[in-house]
DNA sequence: GACCCTCCCCTTAGGGGAGGGTC
DNA sequence: GACCCTCCCCTTAGGGGAGGGTC
């Protein structure tokens, strides 16, 4: 041994984890040339450049074209570098924020499609369930507005608001308890999401939950059974209903999304 | 307004914050056409339509092709959905966990440079430096080996011992007490580097500090400078020598780089 | 046989127009 | 004037060979 203290393209290739067409793309870019080339042509690298092939793929992994990188190693000095570094510091942050925004999101969109796995679309049941942090929209406005105006006003509303949340939540409706009682459910008088940061709840109480398959909207028979089932069994509405679809267009591709409603309710008083 | 309850490519690139040629795009290829077309052929998008563009974005960001977004949305199914879901959860916690290495590793480079900011070439110092932690590869061999082979050999070692180290530190080298009082530091003992992970230290102790401007292994000035000075000083070498070079070829780009050595010793007993 | 060279064409996810029609 | 259409060419960071030489 002892003779090769240089590294051919294939042994730097292996060495820094990158592949000998990498290496001839630097090379024929001008960005990172071997330090020596043999009678034959074959290029030699040195094993200090080792490093130099890391600060490239870091820089790249930030963003950085390689023509960037290029423009800033031709005319480096310990105070440039020093500042890009800082400032590469400082966009990690950043992206690791956005992926953990984006776990966030994953998290509640596999919660919410498991949450409707296995339900039995005809069951109901009345079942109290914990607070839940929610963000909510203004009310709705439907003298003039069609649902879509309101819908797209809300989203508009949500990115002023939240502009860190460039990652969307799923979004459905609040129905208030005197539109419930008055059974006009057709439209909703607020958009909400389910979000971890969310100031507002869906408070901790009795819910009754029912489950109906179909698409935007049609929930008509779902009301009137779920109404029927609360009154059957000694209960009385004394909250909003939430119309939530488990499974929609995310999941479900032939349009036929499960549809849960959940309306809070309480024991009504027993007239002795 | 009321009317208009289907979104134009401008409106919905601007809901979704993308582009209208990214929209045509999307439509070109088949991945998410227009839920309906005017009779003048213009794009109208459903408000509904908006969470699809979510779900292709964030797919995309993990690292997923249109193609493959487009294979899974045309067989979407609640458990295939949930099951992507899960596995980009676990590929978020891992570029998540690599962002976290490659900040820790910049962090470094940037405190070393910042280390040699404002050093006085000439100045030489004792100071009380505390322990580091650094990881340190075995003995080199120069029976046979060339410093090169030893340098990449050590390269090796640590690939193999620290996968997830993908990203390199800068490499020094230590030459043993014995070696620094024989006069013989032309090839370090060992290599190491600073990493908050390691398990070895650079011990705490008081250190001789001295400066020199030069390429790599050019300390021999430096070495008579230092130890004259800790002679001078009443102090005595008691363990091992660390070079580094703060100033690399990292950040200066003339091969003229800053070389800072530190012995380790203590003071003499005075005989009375 | 395993490795290296140069030269040339291909890919993904769009962006930039040109030339022409619509609100 | 602001917005929409189709069609066609361009870009970045390499990968895939072809045809030929070297360890």
């Amino acid at each position: 041994m002892g003779e090769h203290q240089r590294l051919s393209v294939g042994e730097f290739a292996r060495l820094t984890r990158t592949t000998r067409d990498t290496l001839h793309h630097y090379d024929s870019i001008g960005l990172l040339s071997p330090a020596d080339r043999g009678e034959n042509k074959y290029r030699y690298y040195s094993v200090r450049q080792l490093a130099a092939v890391n600060v490239i793929r870091i820089m790249q992994e930030l963003g950085m074209s390689l023509a960037e990188i290029k423009a800033l190693m031709e005319r480096r000095t310990p105070e440039r570098i020093t500042g890009v570094l800082e400032s590469q510091i400082g966009k990690i942050d950043e992206t690791i924020g956005g992926w953990v925004r984006a776990r966030k999101l994953l998290l509640t969109m596999k919660n919410t499609i498991q949450s409707a796995a296995g339900t039995d679309e005809g069951a109901m049941e009345i079942r109290f369930l914990p607070a839940e942090a929610i963000i909510r929209g203004e009310l709705n406005d439907y003298s003039g507005m069609t649902e879509y105006d309101n819908l797209v006003s809300f989203y508009q509303t949500m990115r002023a608001c939240y502009p860190d949340l460039d990652l969307n939540y799923p979004v459905w409706g609040i129905i208030s308890e005197e539109r419930v009682k008055r059974g006009d459910w057709r439209w909703p008088d607020r958009y909400y999401f389910y979000n971890p940061e969310g100031y507002d709840k869906r408070p901790a109480a009795f819910y009754a939950i029912g489950y109906a398959r179909g698409g935007y909207g049609q929930t008509d028979g779902l009301y009137g059974r779920l109404l029927r089932y609360i009154e059957e069994n000694g209960f009385e509405v004394c909250g909003d209903a939430y119309e939530e679809y488990p499974l929609n267009e995310v999941s479900v591709s032939d349009g036929n999304y499960l549809i849960r409603l959940l309306v809070t309710v309480r024991e009504k008083k027993r007239v002795p």
